[in-house]
DNA sequence: GATCATTTCAAACGGGCGTTTCAATCATAC
DNA sequence: GTATGATTGAAACGCCCGTTTGAAATGATC
């Protein structure tokens, strides 16, 4: 290994990013990566293995600083706030801030690795699910908790659903921005501040809100539709 | 065109759509979805004229009734508020049960298929673009339309941001659901009844959240922060 | 400046891809 | 039953895929 970064396995990953999210990793092939990076079609394989190493590093690359800074964040407020609960906004806020940094790194290509996100539990899940398991996963349990102390009166299911659900607000705000665009252009896509402007008082509200009444699991149990 | 519909059709169709969302559709062939179906290679290309008619049809099979039943729910309460502003709860919930019950159809595989609506933004682009030109984007419209009235203080670009991260939690909620799968077992991913009664408060209180107070949005005006 | 490991390069490999072909089969109407 | 059109079938087409190879170029070490 050299000291010196080769440049070579940059232009690939950076070249293999942007075509992932553009087309899908399956339709995309090593040749025209290589071409696109302006690099020999065998670098693929010198420097990552196989296409297989090539998709997980393109992951690992955006998403471990992700996963530090999530981790930095809730441990801050943890020790800020010792035993007593973290507000939500705060919560909430330091988790939508590292994505969102993610997602305005415009000139490294962040924005457009975002988009491969909503990839990950299709097309990448093998890599995906090994990532998640080993950092990503981690880092969730800690949000959660400390969510669990800031609502207490929220049922551990509710939480749990709640989290998936900002999960998918998160994605649909910061990473996609496709229907944005075809709404009269009343919005832009591309206003990172504005889209964490947006989405905080947006996730607290959903959060806070009260827990719905379940109806009963049993089968058959169609309940009196209002 | 015979008139009695060819078995043949809706076994490649169910086939495809079962691999498409599993692998993704640049990784599922046509020799794969027709062993699977049981039916000849070239059936595919007799039917669907080729691989991209194919997708394009897996997707309209499952996307039209949705879009249908969602334009029936919006003019049922329009019709039955007249100008009165409709109350937030039945907009969401006239929007989500159409996908809710897309989610629940097991036996026709409904399920799966709302897995491949997270690759519609990536790999199958072009077909998604066109479908959402042509009917969703109408049916959004209307639904943004009866929450502006029934949301009069929001102004308009906060609303089409809550749109688009309604859209995100609906997603993740009901068609995604690796999450809670990992999250220590506390909520069951397939309980689609469970899930809508969990989006719904969860929607309705961010879409009824205050507006938040939006920075300037010229070069270097860092506005007095209360 | 010879040695050695690292990196680049052009060319080729076998294999699987989407698609086409054309004959065989089936259903239906005469 | 035979003619007709719609469907199925087995085989082949050319193409592009991911990967491998072995030699050339590069750069560091002594």
């Amino acid at each position: 290994m050299s000291s010196t970064h080769s440049s070579t396995k940059e232009r690939i990953l950076s070249a293999a990013e942007r075509l992932f999210a553009e087309a899908g990793i399956g339709n995309t092939s090593l040749r025209l990566i290589t071409t696109r990076a302006r690099v020999n079609l065998a670098a693929v394989n010198y420097h990552f293995g196989s296409k297989d190493g090539l998709v997980e590093a393109v992951y690992e690359r955006r998403l471990g600083p992700v996963t530090r800074e999530w981790l930095a964040n809730i441990e801050n407020l943890e020790h800020e706030y010792g035993d007593r609960p973290i507000p939500v906004e705060r919560i909430v806020e330091s988790f939508v801030r590292p994505v969102a940094r993610l997602a305005s790194d415009e000139n490294r290509g962040g924005r457009i690795f975002t988009r491969l996100l909503a990839q990950g539990y299709t097309e990448a899940r093998q890599y995906f699910d090994k990532l998640f398991s080993s950092q990503y996963q981690h880092v969730l349990d800690r949000y959660r908790q400390s969510l669990r102390t800031a609502l207490p009166h929220l049922p551990p299911g509710t939480l749990c659903w709640r989290l998936q659900f900002l999960l998918g607000a998160l994605t649909q705000g910061l990473c996609g921005g496709e229907l944005l665009r075809l709404m009269e252009g009343q919005a832009d896509p591309n206003d990172t501040e504005r889209a964490v402007d947006e989405l905080i008082p947006f996730l607290v509200a959903g959060l806070r809100a009260e827990a719905p009444r379940l109806r009963e699991s049993g089968p058959s149990t169609q309940g009196a539709l209002a």
